[in-house]
DNA sequence: AAAGCGGGGCC
DNA sequence: GGCCCAGCTTT
């Protein structure tokens, strides 16, 4: 049958082009399940050079799964300070406790165990189980749905789940026998090579003579994907407080759940939310800013926070939200005179080494030169 | 099934 | 400036 030998060259082709062509990634000189993991958990929605550096301090940071489970979480943030998705380094450390509580700190080398674990989802489970133990698993990331959708011509939509079960069957159907680790890792790199989200590298692809997507002209137009809505606008003031020695910056922790859960950040509030108005003019927007933050610090520096200069806008989108601040330098009583309640700080500048950020507000500081460039 | 959850690279 | 990406969790 012309499907199965299409299936069969395939995989030995890619596998051929994997020997040759594999990348020398920091974790693939690794047979450290736990290490495999981290990477995996980084790559996430992130690109390799980007990983790289991350994961090298990581791993020295926290080389074990039980030197991660007993490093304090502010350690393991700021660590993944500027990678984005910060539930991932939180889900990593909340897992890392659990094999170290439940497994003695060996990663399990089942599907159904592993797959138990804070921030383990189908796709992770299946990489690391294919990769660190060889083990038959699909791995279905973005990659695998853009080379299966394009050389078997798929036009299905690959943000519905059924599309997701079909390319799982179909990836696993594809592994040969004892291959799982080099194949998953194979195709993969196709997709991070060769197989490119836009304009793809056919005439170098090992399995362009079969594939179906190329054969029909659709090799640009595939894989078929529902676009996401844009981020919505959130107009928010912003408050640069500089203490008055000129050492340290007001700093607010936020919540432990939600968006950019347990980070700190400057202090800001929204427009809406106060009901003032988006057009608002600089000088009022720093009275009403002054305003505000007196009140959040309580009676005792109510009154001694004033505005200084608007600073200017910064700019942030998420991928649902825009952030546009409008940053204000304001002056206010530093610790002594007004001592702070939570979630406010004094920080100064060693400080900011256990203070993870979201880089919105890493770029803010360096600009004002609070951080070295 | 849809929405929430970051950040950077690329065209 | 828009689009895309080595996903998971919650609702």
């Amino acid at each position: 049958m012309q499907e199965q030998e299409a299936k069969a060259y395939f995989s030995k082709e890619l596998l051929a082009w994997y020997r040759v062509q594999k990348r020398d990634l920091p974790w693939r000189r690794s047979r450290d399940p736990y290490h495999i993991w981290v990477s995996e958990v980084m790559l996430q929605q992130t690109r390799v050079e980007t990983v790289k550096p991350y994961f090298k301090r990581f791993v020295t940071l926290f080389p074990t799964v039980d030197a991660l489970a007993k490093a304090p979480e502010e350690k393991v943030l700021k660590a993944w300070e500027g990678l984005g998705y910060y539930s991932r380094a939180r889900n990593l450390q909340s897992a890392a406790r659990e094999v170290s509580e439940r497994y003695g700190g060996t990663v399990p080398d089942t599907k159904e165990r592993f797959s138990e674990l804070k921030g383990v989802g189908p796709y992770t489970a299946g990489a690391v189980m294919s990769i660190a133990f060889n083990r038959r698993e699909p791995a279905v990331d973005g990659n695998v749905m853009r080379v299966l959708s394009r050389y078997f011509c798929i036009e299905e939509d690959v943000a519905k789940g059924g599309t997701r079960a079909m390319m799982e069957r179909l990836q696993y159907e594809l592994i040969p026998e004892g291959e799982a680790s080099d194949f998953n890792q194979a195709i993969m790199e196709l997709g991070a090579l060769v197989c490119t989200p836009k304009s793809p590298h056919c005439l170098t692809c090992p399995v362009m003579e079969r594939c179906a997507g190329r054969l029909e002209g659709k090799e640009e137009s595939l894989p078929i994907k529902t676009k996401a809505k844009p981020p919505r606008p959130e107009y928010r003031a912003c408050a640069l407080v500089v203490s008055e020695d000129g050492g340290s910056v007001l700093l607010r922790k936020r919540p432990a759940t939600g968006l950019l859960a347990d980070m700190w950040e400057l202090p800001h509030v929204e427009f809406a939310a106060m009901g003032w108005p988006a057009a608002m003019a600089d000088a009022a927007v720093g009275d009403a800013l002054a305003g505000w933050l007196g009140a959040e610090l309580g009676p005792e520096a109510s009154g001694a926070v004033r505005p200084a200069e608007p600073v200017g806008v910064a700019e942030h989108t998420f991928s649902h939200i825009h952030w546009n601040l409008r940053v204000h330098r304001l002056t206010a009583a530093t610790a002594e005179s007004a001592p702070l309640q939570e979630p406010y700080r004094w920080v100064d500048r060693a400080g900011m080494e256990v203070h993870p950020l979201p880089n919105v507000f890493v770029r803010l500081l360096k600009a004002e030169g609070f951080i070295p460039a």
